[in-house]
DNA sequence: TGAATACTTGACTAAATTACTCAGGTATAT
DNA sequence: ATATACCTGAGTAATTTAGTCAAGTATTCA
């Protein structure tokens, strides 16, 4: 049960956009060496991210990305849904009637799955940007 | 982020072992049949389950596995444990000073990691065998 | 205008992990 | 004796991850 890097890449290199919050866009090249992310590798991510409209791009020198959003309004579940991180905890088709190793009914552990399920993304549901600036006690705002 | 087979098939193969959880020892061969799972496969989970006096085994022919511990004593923090499935939400090592990447110290997203990785093993803590077989209604305390 | 910057896109690949299989063995009941 | 069923370690195919690589396009500034 491990989170992937392409997820915790995207949500440091929006906490990273974030705090360089300021009117002039920031540009990947510039996370890349801040955080020790690879560039190619970020530009993967971001534009997943620009698909969802969770930023903007601006093209050209000087260009780079800008939140789209207000940060409180950006969640983490938005991010993580945005690069295709996604949460599983069953083998067995969501909509199916089917179960495990195609069984003709949902197994005994099913439930306790979709619980856990839910109590992860109920996580990413809470936790917004936002709360990753003012977390860092750096006193910046 | 997602849960392994493994770690799966440990929960399964022990609720459905509770479930016969009579005076009889219940062979992996039956836990094969009934679950739809390798029992090769099994074996290997079975041999980490009684290295961590989880199950007790009995050798030879009716033999079998049955629990070693009340179901309610099982956390699922136990099983899973006992399984080498962990939680992981960070990149970087957990006792070192060093940050993601390297990185001199530790990056401005590593806190909610942190408390990710805490609320994941919460929900382990609480749940245990027991609650899986008295399941169908949602009895929580 | 032209050079530099920086976003854009898709394909490709090495490394790691997962989900097993396989090939032996040993202990016990009947 | 024989069948059953636990026990152990090594090996391996398939999948996923974590990137790289190559070839663009748009914009700014000197
Ligand atoms: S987890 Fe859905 S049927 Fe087993
Ligand atoms: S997650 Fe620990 S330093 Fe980044």
């Amino acid at each position: 049960m491990k989170l992937t890097s392409k997820g915790r890449y995207a949500v440091m290199a929006l906490a990273d956009l974030a705090n360089f919050n300021s009117v002039n866009p920031v540009s990947l090249r510039d996370i890349s060496l801040r955080q020790g992310i690879s560039l190619d590798f970020l530009e993967q991510i971001f534009s997943k991210l620009k698909r969802h409209n969770i930023v903007k791009s601006i093209r050209g020198t000087n260009g780079g990305y800008i939140l789209n959003k207000d940060p409180v309004q950006i969640k983490l579940a938005n991010i993580l849904n945005a690069v295709d991180e996604e949460v599983k905890t069953v083998q067995c088709k969501k909509d199916s009637k089917k179960g495990c190793n195609n069984k003709t009914s949902k197994c005994i552990t099913h439930n306790l799955w979709d619980e856990l399920e839910m109590h992860i993304n109920y996580f990413f549901e809470q936790k917004n940007l936002k709360d990753l600036i003012t977390n860092t006690s750096e006193g910046r705002n």
